[in-house]
DNA sequence: CTACCAATTGCAGACTTTAGCAATCGTTGA
DNA sequence: TCAACGATTGCTAAAGTCTGCAATTGGTAG
């Protein structure tokens, strides 16, 4: 292995670090998607849009399929799901761990 | 909620996309380790480790215990160490596929 | 061929993150 | 009280990331 394994997996997570990507993740998750229906759910600028594809293309998260002049993008593996899921499931407990440290402080 | 889940996922994430936090992550999913401990075995300037310690902390995802002058530092969910699996199985993943391309490449 | 649409790329400026150094705080032991 | 040690904080320069705009590619239709 040339680096560390965990540099890789910081890499992995940062790639997974912004709100747009995550959004395409978790259609992806759902079913394959052209960019134009990537687009009209998530709403932001195509060429922005097709800046975060291109980060998580390079991190090898999704693949393309051309149709035409559509692009439609999957993902390469299914558990990225997986840890969409788990990562919820984490800011669960912690949010609700912060929030009753917010009670505590409120209630005397 | 204030901000959405997408969002709050996103920090999650970023929080994690640091080569020091991940191996931080990593020491805490064996046993809580004192700062000294995590010192030996990551070997950057203290400096340095304290503030990727207070990322953890403002995220909420790991808690302190002081004793004496030591510092002990613990996971506060076990569903971290879960991500850590997740994340190195779909990295094995990505890079075996990573390596098929090369040797595709190789293979006249 | 020409015009058009979907998607991508290149680039500049604003913004954020990081590393390293010096300074500080709190605890322990002389 | 003082020095020493563990841990943290503040600060600044350097590196990296993001946004929006303009330009470009590739495919489709007139």
């Amino acid at each position: 292995m040339s680096r560390p394994l965990y540099q890789a997996k910081a890499e992995l997570f940062k790639t997974l670090g912004h709100p747009v990507r995550i959004r395409v993740l978790e259609l992806l998750s759902v079913r394959e998607h052209a960019v134009s229906g990537l687009l009209a759910e998530i709403g932001v600028e195509p060429a922005s849009l097709s800046q975060q594809l291109a980060v998580l293309r390079r991190a090898g998260l999704v693949a393309t399929r051309k149709e035409g002049s559509a692009v439609h993008y999957s993902l390469t593996s299914p558990q990225v799901s997986e840890l969409m899921r788990v990562a919820r499931s984490i800011l669960t407990g912690v949010l609700s761990e912060q929030i009753e440290l917010l009670d505590d402080l409120r209630a005397p």
